[in-house]
DNA sequence: GATGAATGAGGTTTCATTCAT
DNA sequence: CATGAATGAAACCTCATTCAT
């Protein structure tokens, strides 16, 4: 079998043992079963644990970021800026909720777990909230100072990984419902007269 | 030395280690030296590091839960709704502000670890996301369905957790800050009229 | 039974393990075993493989010298240099050949595994060759320039070095024999025709 | 490329290989790397990590003996004493500063890994002190019992091995400066009235 | 009540070695 | 003839936990 299929199935399995039982619990043993091959096998084609975490880190961001992209281009660019929003909201959840694992390794325990990885996932998590300032300050109706603006996509990102979370444990919750519920708290706040007299 | 203020500076040593590090990364070692005190002293007093941890966890709800509930006492109960959940949000954040550990504890390590502690602290999560519910059913101007005030809760308590970590984490940020961005957010979405619809 | 005790014995089972097997092929394991202690008390008391090695070479050159210093306290100072020398001599091989483990532990295995440990004894062979070369440079009856004295010497040190291994592993081998030869070899050279040459 | 060559230039890998880091700290890995094949094939010439340890040690063995051999050949064998051990020595030293990765492993590693090796280099070192015994017994001009004479032949093995390393450590050090010493060593010893009471 | 002494169990990592192609 | 793919075994090290004093 091919070195690069392996090293998927690898990391497969690295991506649920560590988003499930967390860093230091994880063991490479129970990684290296899971995926069907032997340890030595997995530290030759990832060299340590934690390098394997941080190549599950950096699988599971791009896959999280293609996937918004790829919603963000779904919608025509001219539309009014809610439908962009839906777009991106929508995609946002339906990757985390089809994805469970890789979205509690990157929210759940690549913050929890020091220096080495913690830094890797404020890169991802910057990106988020920069990207989601400029979008409500573009979408504020009223004035917004930068300060106020960052606190509030803090907020913003802080809702939607909760809602994430949430979606993942209950049952019978769609991504349609996260969405729609974090549009529903957006939108007002954008358009109010509190947001107007900041 | 009385037995309960030995337990309690083992306690504190222990949220310290705990918060910092995380379950397994933290050594009952580590503990017993921050806390002046030997190990067999700790497990004698503790049980066992499980134990522990949830005594921590226990510890550190009950405080965050008593400095919200002082918080909530404070507005007089006929005045209006926003005055009352100014007062709750600025003891949430006060508290988290002044105790990091305690909150890392219960907002990040908790979650993360496995299943002795994760129902521990669903528990607090849980309790706090109900109160949430009953507030904004009653602060709401329009019809709410159940359904969507406890998603509402949801987003709303992950937009207070990630406001948290963000006044932790960022300097000269101070909880009256966290708790106007919350406010900010929370008011017009319950009077809007996309909350009407529903 | 106390510490100090205890680490004794365990360094007494490095030393016979590493000066056996070597660096490399002596297993924690086993130097466990023979100590009569389990594995994490070698750790405890020793920090680790590196350190424990070091400890002994510490122990043993410092064993070799006291051994040495002692010998050449014996005689008188205002004696024959030979009469010197042959007390060193035998000072020297009386202590490697009743610690045969030791000696190999110093000679050969520490010159042998790479940079951690050679310095360490580079230094005790430098002070020996030092001590060496002043002591021909004295003892020798015509002139010999400094680069000669320090050739001369490595070679003696080096014959010396040979005949321990030599009455090591040669039954019936005494020290009074070892110290004979190279003083044999050592005290016509000194005052040979050729030494007055250079 | 034929058989023998990828051989010897597996060998020569191996030789630099065990010389710098002895035999156990010395992976296959390295040495096939460092030999340009593939780890399979080092297998197939020389089956397995023992076997090739013992193969470099037999050619370097074979490869110093022949050097000393021509050496000794190059003095004519009526002339002096003197001059046949000049050769002698020169050759040695010749060679041991030209090859001294194959000097290390001969010298330093073979004698301090185990078993396996320890015969196979003992014998060397037999032919050597042999070879050095019945040298000095014709050159010495007083009687010298066997015995006294096979001490006398350690000790002078082991400065020409303590010179030889001597040498190959110090800058600007010479075959002719090491061969000089210790022939400065060596003649005067053999006639000096302290031999001929023997 | 408090501690110095000690260990069983388990984790990460490396390496010599072998097939199937 | 040559190699990419793979592993069994064993090494170093750590940690939660317990006695005897």
């Amino acid at each position: 079998m091919p070195r690069a299929v392996r090293e998927q199935q690898i990391l497969d399995a690295a991506v649920r043992v560590f988003g499930r039982r967390g860093y230091r619990a994880a063991s490479m043993e129970e990684i290296a079963e899971l995926a069907g091959v032997s340890k030595p096998l997995v530290y030759l084609y990832l060299h340590s644990k934690e390098d394997l975490f941080t190549a599950c880190l950096r699988r599971e961001a791009a896959a999280l970021k293609a996937a918004v992209r790829a919603g963000a281009g779904d919608a025509e660019p001219d539309g009014p800026v809610e439908r962009g929003l839906w777009s991106v909201l929508m995609a946002f959840f339906t990757h985390t909720t089809g994805n469970p694992d890789g979205w509690a390794l990157l929210h759940r325990q690549a913050r929890t777990h020091g220096e080495p990885f913690a830094a890797e996932v404020a890169t991802l998590r910057a990106e988020l909230t920069d990207h989601v300032t400029s979008l409500i300050t573009r979408a504020s109706t009223g004035p917004l100072t930068p300060r106020a603006a960052t606190a509030l996509s803090h907020a913003l990102v802080g809702a939607a990984e909760s809602l994430a979370d949430w979606a993942n444990t209950t049952p019978a919750t769609t991504p349609e419902e996260a969405a729609r519920t974090l549009l529903h708290l957006t939108h007002p706040a954008l358009s109010s007269p509190l947001a107007r007299q900041r």
